[in-house]
RNA sequence: GGGGGGUUUCCCGAGCGGUCAAAGGGGUCAGACUGUAAAUCUGAUGGCAGUGCCUUCGCAGGUUCGAAUCCUGCACCCCCCA
């Protein structure tokens, strides 16, 4: 079997294990069972998951069992770990429909029906929710002594925080995912369980229980948080999260994310989140040194990417896209192109008297079109020479448009600054 | 249960009863420079109309010509003691 801990090593993507010594000739003896824990916050995954589910793939590439495990019934808790403040609790009907939207894009990452190593998706509410607390307290928690819980990094620096407390609800959380390790290796036979840095006191809490429990060794590995270099977290943009959802995040955004990244974290991305070999990442990363500008890494980066979450055809949309928004001449657009081009971009449609007589406004037209979240905001970005109509500037706070100003039929592209596009259809 | 501290505009945080739409920082947005980068610099940053009106300082009342600033009640948070 492929040395998978050498592997993960090289793409830095270990960052401690519970055995050091032993683990890569253990996963090398034979095929082993693992798990990682996602929590059903939303209902789409986002980019903060993709390490976790790199990782599963790469174990499953190498021939071993991955199990997607949806914290259904911890979710309920949330985590204290890396957390500061207390979370807010989700409904079982949001858990319900959270955990049943992340399937199909897991699928995408994990092959579920591929024999003996196919992955396998379990939802801890299914044996969680009919424990009972005095079962749970004589079973469980009876193995936990609280001077080692309140030593975990995770319980601690919540404790240290006098703005904010700690519940008896979270703090309890590392039981709960302690005791999913010991139900995974009783009925998966699971073995190693994976997850970032910050989920260490909680996987060496499973390990504990099972060794105190049923007296077997159990393996835990964690990577690293995934931080930019400038300390801002992955995957958040203004807007929002960069979700995998296309609902949610279209693929140019999506693909438009990884274009934009900072020279800095290229390197480390491409080795975190893509399948392409040590060779080809260096003399990628060799070119871009010689050449950034041209952006040769991120590019790929982004071509890689966006192909594993939104398919090829999520790659030639968000390229096309990018090709138009960054190069070509928006006048020359027919009104069917446009419309597959900009699918992407908000658009409003306005009744088309709004450009008679005086015409629209510019400041309404930004408005309307949602460039601008007020027209005092509006008035700021043209006055400053940030609107664009038809990628050409706006020169004063008096424009009005009218059908001159139409591209195709019916159509107007608005910009504000240098990437936010918006449409705005007359009918 | 008792005592203390807190709740300000996106965030942190300052705010003598009037000159507070509210200091400062961060963030964000736009511009310049660039490589659709980083750093830097400039400007903007409650809403609508323009030198005025409206909404905002946990919630609800009250005192006052006038309150984010004072009083009362309520809610939530934190700390300490039981």
């Amino acid at each position: 079997m492929p040395n998978i801990i050498a592997e993960l090593s090289w793409r830095e993507l270990v960052n401690q294990t519970t055995d050091d010594e032993n683990l890569a000739r253990w996963l090398a003896a034979r095929p082993r069972t693992l798990y990682a824990g996602f929590d059903p916050t939303a209902d789409s995954l986002h980019v903060g998951h993709l390490m976790a589910l790199m990782i599963l793939r790469r174990f499953q590439q190498a021939g071993h069992r991955p199990i997607v495990l949806v914290g259904g019934a911890t979710g309920m808790i949330g985590d204290p770990s890396g957390r500061d403040e207390e979370r807010n609790l989700l409904s079982v009907e949001v858990l319900r429909a959270n955990v049943a939207a992340m399937k199909p894009q897991l699928q995408r990452f994990l092959d579920f029906d591929c024999g003996r190593n196919s992955a396998l998706l379990v939802d801890n509410y299914d044996w969680m929710a009919r424990l009972g607390y005095l079962e749970f307290l004589r079973d469980v928690g009876k193995h936990f002594p609280v001077n080692v819980m309140l030593a975990k990094d995770s319980v601690r620096s919540r404790l240290e925080r006098t703005d904010t407390g700690l519940s008896y609800t979270e703090f309890s959380y590392m039981l709960l995912q302690a005791y999913d390790f010991v139900y995974l290796n009783e009925n998966y036979g699971c073995e190693l369980q994976v997850g970032g840095s910050d989920q260490w006191g909680n996987i060496t809490a499973g390990i504990d229980l099972a060794r105190r429990l049923r007296g077997v060794q159990l393996y835990g590995m964690t990577c690293p948080l995934l931080t930019k270099s400038d300390g801002s977290k992955m995957g958040k943009t203004t807007s929002g999260t960069l979700w995998l959802s296309p609902e949610r995040t279209s693929p140019y955004h999506f693909y438009q994310y990884w274009i934009n990244l900072d020279d800095a974290d290229v390197g480390m991305c491409l080795r975190y989140f893509t399948e392409l070999g040590r060779e080809e990442i260096e003399s990628l990363l060799a070119e871009h040194r010689l050449d950034p500008g041209r952006r040769g890494a991120q590019r790929r980066l982004a071509a890689e990417l966006t192909r594993l979450v939104h398919g090829p055809d999520g790659l030639t949309t968000a390229e096309r896209a990018t090709e138009i928004f960054f190069g070509a001449e928006i006048s020359r657009l027919s009104d069917t192109q446009l419309e597959d081009i900009f699918a992407d971009v908000p658009s409003r449609e306005l009744p088309s008297e709004r450009l008679l007589g005086e015409g629209l406004s510019i400041i309404d037209a930004m408005f309307e079109a949602g460039l601008a979240n007020s027209k005092g905001e509006a008035r700021r970005i043209i006055t400053q020479g940030g609107a664009y109509v038809n990628n050409r500037r706006v020169k004063g706070i008096d424009t009005r448009l009218g059908p001159a100003n139409l591209v195709g039929k019916s159509t107007m592209v608005l910009r504000a600054g240098k990437k936010n596009y918006a449409l705005l259809r007359f009918a």
